[in-house]
DNA sequence: ACATTTTTGTTGCTTTTATAACATTTCTAT
DNA sequence: ATAGAAATGTTATAAAAGCAACAAAAATGT
């Protein structure tokens, strides 16, 4: 990576760590002078990254605030690039009037993330991860499935939590899962998630899988589904082709992003 | 509330949904010389809300989550100090192997910012404000009861929230209100949210009224319970010593702070 | 109604930043 | 090595913001 490029990463990093800086104080602190500075905000300002005011710049990533900070900071660091191209493919399937089921994890997480602001949609949320990404979307109806909270997966577990979503009808439910292979089927972690997981799958219409594909091949402890149980699988383009062929012969919608 | 606090309760409002603004618009928008916002900012910095830079405004992300926005932005303003006092006395009643009803509210939202970390408790919020201030407590199990989220108030409605309250049983309740007089009982200000305080009556042990003087003599739409059906109200020196003595004579204790 | 306090606006001056044009350094490819 | 390109620094001028002191207006209390 070239130096101004190097440079401009570090400003990045320093301006979603700290929310603002000025322009002279990011000059005396890289050691270059304003001009550069301005210079590279002035490319950074046009990819839209940042907003330059009056000697200041503010990091204009989307509310990498308190909330949804919390929501990413947590999740699992990994794949993130995978992810979220994952995430994307997902939210751009959703249309206005949508019932939407997200799972936990983080991939779902950034799912809610994605979502289209301003188009009505009722998103009925299981974990808090997934709820403080969508939680103030002005167009949504937002629910989340409460109970018992678990803080190594972000969920709430409980009967309310799985009578909640037997109450629910959904038009899609992005499920996530640690591991999935076309022998030993879709895998979790948990005993509750399993629950929650299956009583998703029991209330939805399209049942949509997320998941990169680090987990492809991998088996956890709890089955809950067989990957022919989900309408679509969206993953990345790690999978064989084979792979991606035999899926799509049981039946499940493949797109691999 | 004065013209001024307005005006910087406008401004903060606009800063977290834009993330910074220069001084001059800010001062062109509300249609008040630069120097009065220079002044509201000074006031709004000294509080540690917000950071200004050359012309610019930056909210501090730290305090504008959950709580302090919902604090210090809202027209409880005014009230903090006493608040937290009450919220300190409510929360030094707590013993080890409590079960804990928190309700929404910022009076009860700092009741459980002020809970004791490290004995084993049982905490079931009503509000997304009361949980994300015990969420990540490690002696403390979490519950939280979900439901259709209300923005304006920070709390989940629906069968499944009153289902969940029903199914537990807890030795002290913190309850809030917007209004409470002896002759016509405690108020809120929506009928979900009455729903919710009297299914958390029902379920507790002790019941324990927390509001400030600023609510007594009030009335709201909705009346939940009588001064007489909660065990303990935990208020701040603003009632009048025969308003004390007179719910005193009913048989509810008062903690006056 | 009056005086007092608080809040807000105005002015002049200082300091900081923006911008453009030009000079210099650093990088890159042959 | 060297020319050309890219990146960076410098300077001068214009524009904007900071600041302090004072004036005006509005709110408050007696």
């Amino acid at each position: 990576m070239a130096d101004s490029e190097k440079r401009r990463s570090l400003i990045q990093q320093y301006l979603v760590q700290n929310g603002a800086c000025s322009i002279s104080a990011l000059a005396s602190r890289l050691e270059v002078s304003t001009m550069t500075i301005r210079r590279d905000m002035e490319l950074l300002a046009g990819k839209g990254l940042v907003r330059v005011y009056h000697g200041v710049v503010v990091p204009l990533k989307e509310e990498a605030t308190s909330l949804q900070e919390y929501a990413l900071t947590k999740a699992e660091a990994v794949h993130v690039q995978e992810k979220l191209r994952i995430a994307r493919a997902a939210a751009s399937m959703v249309e206005p009037e949508d019932i939407l089921f997200i799972d936990g994890g983080s991939t779902a997480a950034l799912v809610a993330r994605e979502l289209p602001r301003g188009i009505p949609l009722t998103i009925i949320c299981l974990s808090l991860n997934a709820f403080l990404n969508v939680a103030g979307n002005p167009a949504a109806e937002v629910i989340l499935a409460g109970g018992i909270y678990h803080e190594e997966t972000h969920i709430f577990e409980g009967p309310e939590s799985i009578e909640l979503i037997r109450r629910y009808r959904a038009t899609k439910a992005f499920v996530s899962a640690n591991g999935f292979r076309e022998d030993l089927g879709v895998t979790c972690s948990n005993n509750y998630l399993l629950s929650i997981k299956q009583a998703v799958l029991r209330s939805s219409i399209q049942k949509i899988l997320v998941a990169d594909s680090s987990k492809f091949g991998k088996v956890n402890s709890c089955y809950f589904a067989d990957l022919s149980d989900f309408s679509e699988l969206i993953t990345d383009d790690g999978l064989p082709d084979s792979a991606l062929q035999s899926i799509r012969d049981s039946g499940t919608k493949v797109q691999a992003v």
